[in-house]
DNA sequence: AGGAAATGCGAGTAATCAATCGTATTTTTA
DNA sequence: TAAAAATACGATTGATTACTCGCATTTCCT
């Protein structure tokens, strides 16, 4: 890989023509599979050109750099993210911990559906880590988290739950990533979602009586659903 | 980068004579230095060299290619954890959950200290992902967990109690590795274990009490020490 | 239609890098 | 001390890669 001095993550170029624009698509899609198929070692401009059936020259007419594509890729990704996010937490008609164990499901098996092309795309994290893009995407998910958690925990000094709330968006993400390195089983998934849901049930338990010893407040020391762990796990 | 067809991860020489010895030790102690301060991308064979103050002949003729030296770094490194994990966890003087506290806070900071090699170690993670020692680094953490758990929570199905303590170990190196991809002081730090110790904690007593309703069994109710999340945190 | 603008092309350029190999130097051995 | 073995050297090779630029083709506009 050559570097280039200082490479923008930018466009290059709006399509304005219909062609251009199925070329965009077309390009792509194409980065996805060579990611998938190739790893981000390999991802080079000309591979995803040659897969994408387009020049190098095209390509370039739309993304100013290689990490430009990677950098769309992941920004799409993100944005799926964020709304699947604020979407679960958010629906107001299911009482909050089932929410919290709906999402962790939700975010658990999202991860681990292509896979590939997540781990791939991590690999080439470097290349965009310091992005701001990078930053407020993090303080996106802090925010809605943060509001989640007041719904949740509403007696607690603010400090304490937002570290509580970083804790647990910083477990999410690392977690669902280190778990989907691995190919995994659809039961696998499950009772690994359900546990990590308990986790963080557990957790957020505890916290609410830390701050109300003798208060049962609505309903948050009712679980939201028996978990079953146990016939579905796997070493 | 140029990729060679099947790079071995091995070692090409034993050095026998003093200086050749040395001359090992000094390019390890380069390659660190480059990782700090260029980052896993500018990691190259000619910059170890140079930053060693040795020909790049010389260092091939201990190392069959990069990513032999890189994986030396990590190997090492997982041996300290290793054994930071087995002499933490096995210290019978303490109380199960204070070992765990006490552990969560010095793996974090661990992961703190020297961030910039670890993370660009990390970088550099898919030259080793697939090798037969990563999975038995894990495979020594799983076992020395297990063992923890069997005492914290004996009377608990085999197969939940593996999958608890999966998790536990994998949030341990994945939350770890992500809070100290950004720099942080003495008190984020702290307060940042004592919130996953806590996590941790109100985890494994939920898991206590579940299939042991009534039981009060020794004191793994008790919490290992009062945790002071307030006063330290930052957003 | 016909000129202009947009789009598409791909050989070529410059740079980087991993790794080798023949030679020079130092240490060990006998 | 002299030959052999080990160690050190670094110019060189071959391969890969990101990205450019001049030209060809297609589409748009009047």
């Amino acid at each position: 890989m050559t570097h280039r001095r200082n490479p923008r993550i930018s466009v290059r170029k709006q399509p304005s023509q219909a062609r251009s624009a199925a070329l965009v698509a077309t390009i792509l899609e194409a980065a996805v599979r060579v990611l998938a198929e190739e790893g981000a070692a390999r991802f080079t401009t000309a591979r995803v050109a040659e897969k994408a059936g387009v020049s190098i020259g095209s390509l370039y007419q739309y993304f100013p750099n290689k990490a430009a594509i990677l950098f769309r890729l992941q920004t799409d990704e993100w944005r799926e993210t964020t709304a699947m996010l604020r979407d679960t937490l958010e629906d107001a008609a299911k009482p909050p911990l089932a929410r919290l164990r709906t999402l962790v499901h939700a975010f658990i098996r999202s991860e681990c559906a292509e896979a590939s092309v997540r781990v791939a795309l991590n690999d080439a994290a470097p290349l965009y880590r310091d992005a701001p893009e990078a930053v407020e995407v993090r303080q996106a998910a802090s925010v809605i988290i943060q509001r989640f958690m007041r719904e949740v925990l509403p007696d607690t000094p603010d400090a304490a739950r937002e570290m509580a709330s970083n804790l647990i968006r910083t477990t999410f993400s690392a977690v669902g990533k280190a778990f989907s390195e691995q190919p995994r089983s659809d039961a696998e998934i499950e009772s690994y979602a359900d546990a990590m849901a308990d986790m963080f049930e557990a957790y957020l338990i505890w916290f609410s009586k830390k701050y109300n010893p003798e208060q049962q407040n609505y309903d948050i020391h009712k679980r939201s659903e028996p978990s079953s762990i146990a016939p579905l796990c796997k070493a």
